[in-house]
DNA sequence: CTTCTCCATGGAAACGATTCCATCATGCTT
DNA sequence: AAGCATGATGGAATCGTTTCCATGGAGAAG
């Protein structure tokens, strides 16, 4: 274990000053002799800055957290593979969080990247704006993926998602009034997603169609909602928290307490799963006693039998994206995106008989 | 956007020397007058250490990196989940990195690793042990999950895995003679899970076993060599590459070429599903046709119908274990550790008929 | 030939923590 | 009462980089 060469010791061997060493490596103006030697002697030892000592100076940690609620969930993998791609080609690195869809843990893990000067974080939210305020007056650079925080003010224009405002309460003698900041965000457009499955079940004859919800649906309920119109059948609408014991319990519960449904979106892949877990258990075919629509196309989808019809969306580019968008940050504001979604005819839905 | 207290306003707020400070905040002696008063203006100033500073100065970046070849793989996300538990619990934090099974990725981003100035990291290897001496070479203690370096020399000992050891070429001028190094590991019981498969498979009736294996799987094809005993029919052993895509066409191509065969016993999940997959697209029924057991308990293994026997091995524990021995480093030589698998049977295996 | 400008260059000051070491006060032993 | 040990305390060095600023030399313009 050799101690690694640092910038003095590059200086030395070729005879100039660090500052010279640090302004040719980072693309400076040099004479063209002093470059090649610089070059040269480091290459000769090997000599890697270190990020230490550069983030110290510039006092920010290059590189970016990741928060997300569960790696076991294969759409966060997914979103996960893209924000580490995008870290990659950047050269940058990647802090990586899960936060179990808790709030307390997820302000706990902001303080951690607070802590090692990370100022670029890519979440998907569990806690709400009270949750995000204090790392956005850190200053540190924020982008949601997926969801926005729940109690965010969302205004929903006919357009789509706006960009995402936070009000930021400075104390109040500083500043006259509170200021709004807003919070670019990379979402999967689950009205159009959501809206299109329940049509098609509509058009399958479904009339009594239940959503299966869990942390972080409240985009996708919303749009449920709409696109069942008045009056929705509260009792058809249940929630499940994160874990995948809770989702087959509501899942479960739904179809034991309302053997009338005869169609269920389920709004995530976790509760997807659930959904056929709980429906075979109760002796439910799919989709001959109930059809099924599940949100996420997971590469296991097309393993159930029959396939399951699912909304698409591209978890991957969600992630990188996202990641894009927290990199750039100051240069020209960011603004949210929304990615399309894609309902997948596979064999989970039936005509309703 | 205010800046962070930093040290020396605590030290100034609080009337003392910022030496005194830091001993009260990493628990040095310090009288309990001063001691409480410290913690007081650093709790009103919300002061937080920043991590730069300390790193510099240890001249180390706390926390752990973690390599694994694809996130998009349920077991990795569950070995990863076990690895995020155990730092968040340890107050470490994580830097992730994916390597999608290629070598070159990997030694990469051991560079950015050791740039970052982490000096610990838990891998999952897809490079031989020359991808890893150099990690080693400068410091880094680095514990294997999963797997280990391809080329690396087990001992393959009745009484299980040893400590892994990779030589490390010294410069022959410094050291007499290489020096081995050993390098920890974390691993499931591959050769008694496969074992126990091939055993089952045998009981009933099964004589045509084939093997679907992809990068990473050494470990299980030697087990399944051994258990099979001789004479192997090499038609029957197949690899693919790391991706969906060549996982299916590995299958598909073994279905193809050798449809005598009964039974498939697929080393990891990713395999699995393409097993499921192509036997579908050939009309082959499971198990009817052919018995499948794949390595993994991934939550849809009981979606499939029929569901899947696998190899249950502990992802999180895995992971968990890992990090925990990367941590404990230095106090006494970790050991590698071995971790049971399980035979979980379901409904892919039938008879031989 | 002088003066002005420009550029390459190196010294030194940050950045925010830890930690060595010297200092000083206190209380105890002899 | 003097000397000694103990413990609290603060100043300063240190980690490896970037960046500000001053210096010096060379070439251009007058």
């Amino acid at each position: 274990m050799e101690k690694r060469a640092t910038i003095k010791d590059v200086a030395e061997a070729a005879g100039v000053g660090v500052a010279t060493v640090s302004r040719v490596l980072s693309g400076g103006s040099a004479s063209p002799r002093t470059r090649e030697r610089v070059l040269a002697v480091a290459a000769q030892l090997d000599y890697r800055p270190s990020a230490l000592g550069r983030n110290l100076r510039q006092r920010r940690t290059g590189g970016m957290g990741l928060l997300v609620p569960d790696l076991t969930d294969t759409f966060f993998g997914q979103l996960a593979e893209g924000v580490l791609a995008c870290g990659r080609s950047a050269g940058e690195p990647v802090l990586l969080a899960s936060t179990a869809d808790d709030p307390e843990q997820e302000s706990e893990m902001i303080g951690m990247l607070l802590e090692q000067g990370v100022d670029r974080v890519i979440a998907v939210p569990s806690g709400g704006a009270d949750t995000w305020r204090p790392a956005i007056r850190a200053g540190m650079a924020v982008v949601f993926a997926d969801r926005l925080p729940a109690d965010a003010a969302e205004p929903a224009g006919s357009t789509g998602v706006r960009d995402l405002m936070l009000l930021d309460g400075l104390p109040a003698a500083a500043e006259p009034a509170a200021r709004p900041v807003d919070v670019p965000a990379v979402l999967a457009d689950d009205r159009a997603g959501i809206r299109t499955a329940v049509r098609y079940l509509r058009g399958l004859g479904h009339r009594r169609i239940a959503f299966l919800g869990g942390p972080g649906h409240d985009r996708r309920v919303a749009a449920f909602r709409e696109a069942v119109g008045d009056p929705v059948d509260e009792e058809l609408v249940v929630f499940a928290t994160g874990s995948r014991d809770a989702a087959y319990a509501a899942a479960s519960g739904l179809f034991q307490s309302r053997p009338d449904l005869s169609a269920v979106v389920a709004a995530g892949n976790v509760l997807g799963e659930a959904a056929v877990l709980a429906a075979r258990e109760l002796d439910l075919r799919v989709p001959r006693d109930v059809s099924l629509v599940m949100y996420d196309d997971v590469p296991w989808a097309e393993l159930c039998s029959p396939p399951l019809t699912v909304i698409a969306q591209p978890g991957r580019d969600i992630g990188y994206r996202a990641a894009e968008l927290v990199l750039r940050t100051g240069a020209r504001r960011p603004r949210t995106v929304v990615l399309p979604t894609e309902l997948i005819v596979r064999g989970s839905c039936g005509p309703h008989r």
